[in-house]
RNA sequence: GGGGCCGUAGCUCAGCUGGUUAGAGCGCUGGCCUGUCACGCCAGAGGUCGCGGGUUCGAGCCCCGUCGGCCCCGCCA
């Protein structure tokens, strides 16, 4: 028998308890004549202790133990000495008086420190990962990621969803993002796909007929790499039919409120709060806003006008131009450097400059303060609700642009100024998404969602003539300023679905070509549906509050897209091209 | 495709204005040590300063290129 307990169950155990614990040496402590090791499985540590006087040919084996060798060990529980107890870690109270130490296995010395808080560069970990995955920061992920899942699994199908799984190997929609092409062997100069997400195939399983379906799914695009983004990933995919909009929504708010209930502790409460796409991005500049802090975007194009500041008065009477600002919590205090790197940073995200006005104690000071009437400062100063030491920015582009920019700018300014809560959640829909918009490289207006998604009903009427302005019956679910899950309610009439194809700039018979068998599927009387898709690493990372979702996946890729472990992805040998009737230029 | 940060011992890092033999802590190897828990003490080994080129009497340090890692913009329906 290699192990009668996990570690941690002799945390518990009553003194005296004769046991059998597996795992890794985390460190030998020879004392000469007393040897203590400490022996690390999945669940924690336990102190081993060796008495040369009571058994010297044991210590003769553990004097040549090493770290991270895998050893079985035999002994009793005992409460530690008194003076020897260590109340700083979990069974520190105890130990195990080894009567029997088999070694299971011997171990190279490791290339990095295993299962410390010493930061070792990622790349090595990720070149080990194995190594690294014996930490506990590791551990804990993985066990709470199959946690969540298992959640998940249990919530979706007691809601009578149907767990089932669809194909990896698929056909291209070029539709969105970059896919991963697979070559057919078979069908030499014909590729299958790995899906961006299950999205036509859980559109087929609702014309099917099974009326709920989910699937944790693996999905793959081939795009640049971000803390938040891997070219493979796993959603919770989610659909259904016979479901409006809000009972679709007020489903998943049960199984958010099961998972913040279960990991947190925490009650949501309900319904969660909705945000229109439109006032998202006029008040916080962004489909995702955080709003464990406040911080809104205000617009003083208005006031901006009666300036003589020509930046300003030049951008404010263009007809798509704004000038808009944000107050910086406690910023009069920054360094004339501090301001030059925020005007800096600000550059960085696209912006031609940054204006700003301090407020102190004597009042408001800034370089463009003589430009401002004096009836203009103590509006702007009302408008922009300032307060003594606040610094107050501004941004004049066109809207589009100055709102991308002090949404960034916004959260920027949080991280700096220390204004986010982490102790608070901010779980809101953004609803009303517009369901199309102009795209100026290809000319044409292209999917904002995607080209399955429904107009809003009330918007129908002007679908055709003015196209950008209808709002979409698409949602997202956004958590601390992530995007951690969207979807929409679908097409389920064919002539409507033929309307919006048409709309993207699609003719018949492209659209035939590429959807046809969606299409076709649609008119063999598919019901009302609509789902979601969320982000399952996303959501582990800040339930974890995690700043990557490598750390929260077992075996991560670079921002190169490549796997250090494996050495993937690498050249094949010409026997393997030949066969698939590839040729390399 | 673009911007930024980084690369020195197995690990984490220091290395001045370009100057002689590149350092520290941890780890590793050997020895000592009966209550440690970052055990302690003694001794020792360990370096293509990411790689290539250039400037220079002389380069870890300056210049050019390149590779790799991270963050961001574009991109991600």
């Amino acid at each position: 028998m290699y192990r009668s307990h996990p570690v941690s169950d002799l945390y518990s155990c009553p003194s005296g308890t004769t046991v059998t614990v597996a795992g890794w040496v985390q460190t030998v402590r020879d004392h000469g004549g007393l040897l203590f090791i400490e022996l690390r499985d999945r669940s924690g540590r336990i102190q081993c202790v060796i008495d040369a006087s009571a058994n010297a040919t044991l210590e003769e084996v553990a004097k040549d133990l090493r770290d991270e060798w895998v050893i079985s060990v035999h002994g009793v529980v005992g409460l530690r000495p008194e003076g020897t107890v260590n109340a700083t870690i979990p069974g520190g109270d105890r130990e195990i008086r080894v009567t029997g130490l088999t070694i299971l296995n011997s171990a190279k010395t490791p290339p990095f420190p295993v299962g410390t808080t010493e930061e070792v560069s990622e790349s090595l970990r990720l070149t080990h990962r194995y190594l690294d995955m014996r930490s506990p920061r590791l551990l804990e992920a993985l066990k709470f990621r199959s946690e969540l899942t298992t959640l998940i699994r249990n919530h979706m199908t007691s809601q009578q969803f149907w767990e089932v799984e669809t194909p990896l190997l698929t056909r291209s929609t070029p539709e969105g993002a970059r896919d991963f092409l697979v070559p057919s062997r078979l069908e030499k100069g014909s590729f299958y796909a790995l899906p961006q997400s299950p999205q036509l195939f859980k559109q087929l399983l609702m014309v099917g007929g099974l009326e709920r379906y989910f699937q944790i799914a693996r999905c793959f695009r081939d795009e640049d790499l971000r803390a938040d983004r891997q070219p493979e990933f796993t959603q919770v995919d989610i659909e259904a039919s016979f479901l409006t909009r809000d009972k679709f929504l007020g489903i998943m708010e049960d199984l958010f409120c099961d998972i913040f209930r279960t990991f947190r502790g925490e009650t949501l409460s309900r319904p969660f709060m909705r945000l229109t796409y439109e006032e998202a991005m006029e008040r916080y500049g962004s489909d995702k806003p955080d709003l464990r802090f406040d911080l809104p975007i205000v617009d003083i194009s208005d006031l901006a006008k009666k300036t003589t500041f020509s930046v300003f008065t030049s951008v404010a009477a263009s007809e798509k131009g704004t000038v808009r600002g944000l107050r910086y919590p406690g910023g009069a205090a920054l360094s004339r450097k501090d301001v030059e790197d925020l005007t800096a940073w600000t550059q960085s995200q696209g912006a031609k400059g940054l204006a700003w006005i301090k407020v102190d104690s004597s009042g408001l000071s800034s370089p463009i303060l003589k430009f401002f009437p004096e009836d203009i400062r103590s509006s702007l100063r009302e408008r922009m609700a300032a307060e003594e030491g606040d610094l107050l920015v501004f941004v004049a582009d066109e809207k589009k642009t100055a709102l991308k920019i002090l949404g960034a700018l916004r959260t920027h300014i949080a991280h700096q100024a220390d204004l986010i809560d982490k102790t608070r959640t901010s779980l809101f829909w953004v609803v009303d998404f517009p369901l199309l918009e102009w795209n100026h490289d290809e000319k044409r207006h292209e999917a904002v969602h995607h080209p399955f998604t429904a107009p809003h009903p009330e918007d129908l009427g002007v679908l055709a003539d003015t196209p950008e302005k209808t709002r979409s019956l698409a949602y997202d679910l956004v958590l601390n300023g992530t995007e951690v899950g969207g979807g929409s309610i679908r097409n389920h009439e064919i002539e409507l679905q033929r309307r919006i194809f048409n709309l993207i700039g699609l003719t018949q018979e492209e659209a035939d070509r590429r959807f046809g068998f969606l299409l076709e599927a649609l008119s063999f009387g598919a019901p009302p549906h609509g789902g979601m898709a969320i982000g399952l690493d996303r959501l582990a990372m800040i339930l974890l509050g995690r700043d990557s979702i490598r750390d929260v996946m077992a075996f991560p890729k670079t921002q190169k897209g490549a796997c250090l472990l494996t050495e993937a992805p690498a050249p094949v040998d010409s026997i393997q091209l030949r066969d698939l009737g590839l040729k390399l230029s």
